[in-house]
RNA sequence: GGCCCCAUCGUCUAGUCAGGUCUAGGACACCAGGUUUUCAUCCUGGUAACGCGGGUUCGAAUCCCGCUGGGGUCACCA
């Protein structure tokens, strides 16, 4: 039997899933499913400052929402679905419990030499770097820890003295066989010996990595370029430890469509621009403290918690970037459209469909059945929010209208629950065809139905479209809207065929054109001259509520003539 | 700056490994038509690219070299 194939994602938990994450994963995801593997998810924690199980419960949810299950990893419950577990007995799966395990093989290097205490601080450190910089010359680790007796490093370990612990790297080059890239080669003078624990008694990524992807029997590694530079190092490493050497696959970033990398950040400094920009100097939400949005404005590097940035923005009218995965599902983007993108973006599965264009649109399922490393790209690539709108309002289309309805009810509960709570279920079930077509993203159902979310007294008339509709000319389309409306009781069943037939007869009866009675009614009913079909815009508000309209905007419509 | 990676329409890309069938194909965006009671959907058509310079070859988007450009990385972050 061939080895199995195992992949992982391994997440540090600093904040929700982003796209390029989310890419990785796919990736991983989809090479253990071809070859019937396992996908592992490891959360990365050995930074104390910086992670949180906040973010971790987060980026679980991302990756269960966006359809990347894994096999082995940390429990969780999707919809139902138990994700994760431990059924081959490698967890845990959080590095920060995982501490005795690289403490026993940190300790070993050390006994075969292969590793060895450092003592300087990192004030010292900080100096020589310094020294280096302003010589021009790159810095490296001097190995001045060396220079101490094996003996007396050995005893000052023992004591506990504060201390790093440092990887002897080779002195001879090392190659990557890269998947993706091809041999990549790397002289011993780019590496020092770097740290593999910290003084804090937590390993440092590298050391975490290469022990836990030995342990959990990874055997192939698909991550981003940024890496590319760290795998000699833990080659190195692996050789230290006896580890066999996993296939390596670095995948080219992924970059905003002026270039710039694709950050976090992004979003605070649209937020920053916007209030510089409205010259607002002081906390325009409570949940901001005077302090807090002063320090924030002032670096540029700050980062606000999510909720507080959203609720700024909201105040300040500005729209955030999407950029983490969270962000896009609250836009109303669909999971299998997000995936589909984000595929397409450094990968290929180079198949043509039946009529001879290149096969672009394909699910989850389809990547499983056919990704291949093969198939990765070597250029980096920009992250085109039309492209992915354009897919988003596809893959909608593709839904049947009750699927549809069911998709929008369920993400307005969570992302726009007024829109729930003042249509309803039956209301969103009867809008879910002529919603439809008109949305991009589930949150443009909104804008769609706006005019059905408002009271009938409430809403505005826009003076020019009344005036295009009715006013124009002979005013021949105020005298349709009023007979229109005396006719409405003749109406028997209330439903939008039924709506839509009587229209077309009252046309026929008046010898009009349908345009010339349905846009009065459009504009009266809903205050302006665009709106779904006529039938399902009056079934929806109700026959009362339309004849409401109607008298107002008659009224209105009259008060301008005059 | 050192080291490393990359380079086809505005964007994502097919074609590059095994040079000719490429007057370079598709998708998004854009533009122009058509269908439609509005808007949207939908349909048809169009504009648009091998970064530059040298080689190799009968022949190069495809192979080689240089340049330019973009990116990554140089942490007790991951």
């Amino acid at each position: 039997m061939p080895d199995p194939v195992i992949t992982r994602f391994a997440p540090s938990p600093t904040g929700h899933l982003h796209v390029g994450g989310a890419r990785t994963a796919l990736f991983c995801w989809a090479l253990a499913r071809k070859a019937g593997g396992r996908f592992v998810l490891r959360i990365e924690d050995t930074d104390q400052a910086r992670s949180s199980d906040a973010a971790s419960k987060g980026i679980l949810e991302d990756l269960a929402w966006l359809g990347i299950h894994w096999d082995d990893g940390p429990e969780y419950s999707w919809k139902g679905q138990p994700l994760g577990g431990d059924p081959r007995g490698v967890g845990p799966f959080h590095q920060a419990q995982r501490l005795d395990i690289y403490n026993q093989h940190i300790d070993k290097l050390i006994e075969a030499d292969a590793a060895y205490p450092a003592f300087e601080s990192p004030d010292e450190l900080e100096a020589k770097r310094k020294e280096a910089i302003d010589a021009k010359v790159g810095y490296r680790y001097d190995r001045s820890a060396l220079d101490i007796p094996r003996d007396e490093r050995m005893a000052r370990l023992a004591n506990g003295e504060d201390h790093v612990v440092r990887l002897k790297m080779p002195d001879e080059p090392i190659t990557v066989h890269d998947t993706v890239l091809g041999d990549v080669t790397v002289g011993p003078d780019e590496f020092d010996d770097f740290i593999i624990r910290k003084r804090d008694g937590f390993p440092t990524y590298h050391l975490a990595v290469v022990v836990d992807d030995a342990l959990m029997g990874v055997t192939h590694v698909l991550r981003g370029q940024e890496h590319l530079i760290n795998t000699p190092r833990h080659i190195a490493l692996q050789r230290a430890l006896g580890f066999p050497t996993p296939a390596y696959a670095h995948m080219p970033l992924i970059f905003n469509p002026d270039g710039s990398k694709m950050s976090k950040r992004d979003k605070d400094k649209a937020a920053k621009k916007a209030c510089k920009d409205a010259g607002i100097d002081a906390p325009p939400v409570a949940s901001v403290s005077d302090d807090d949005f002063r320090k924030w404005m002032k670096d540029k590097t700050r980062q606000l918690p999510s909720d507080q940035l959203r609720e700024l923005a909201a105040a300040v009218g500005v729209t955030l970037p999407e950029i983490d995965v969270e962000d896009f599902r609250r836009a109303g983007y669909l999971p299998g459209a997000l995936c589909n993108f984000l595929a397409l973006l450094g990968w290929n599965p180079k198949q043509k469909t039946a009529d001879g264009k290149d096969l672009e649109t394909f699910d989850l399922e389809f990547l499983a059945a056919n990704f291949d490393t093969k198939g990765i790209g070597k250029g980096q690539a920009k992250f085109d929010r039309a492209k992915l709108l354009s897919f988003n309002s596809d893959a909608i289309g593709r839904l049947d209208d009750a699927e549809f309805a069911r998709t929008w009810r369920d993400w307005a509960s969570a992302y726009d629950p007024e829109l729930v709570s003042t249509l309803g279920d039956d209301k969103i079930e009867l809008f879910a065809g002529a919603v439809k077509p008109r949305c991009k993203t589930l949150a443009d159902g909104r804008s769609v139905v706006q005019f059905a979310l408002v009271d009938d007294d409430s809403y505005e008339f826009d003076g020019k479209a009344v005036h295009k509709a009715m006013l124009k000319g002979d005013a021949k389309g105020l005298e349709l809207l009023k007979a229109f409306g005396a006719s409405l009781d003749g109406i028997t069943t209330w439903d939008a065929p039924t709506i839509d037939a009587a229209v077309e007869a009252f046309a026929a009866e008046h010898e009009v054109g349908m345009g010339k009675v349905a846009q009065p009614i459009r504009v009266a009913v809903t205050g302006a001259g665009v709106s779904p079909p006529l039938g399902v815009t009056l079934a929806v508000l109700g026959r009362e509520s339309v004849k409401a309209r109607i008298t107002r905007c008659l009224a209105f419509a009259e008060s301008v003539q005059a």
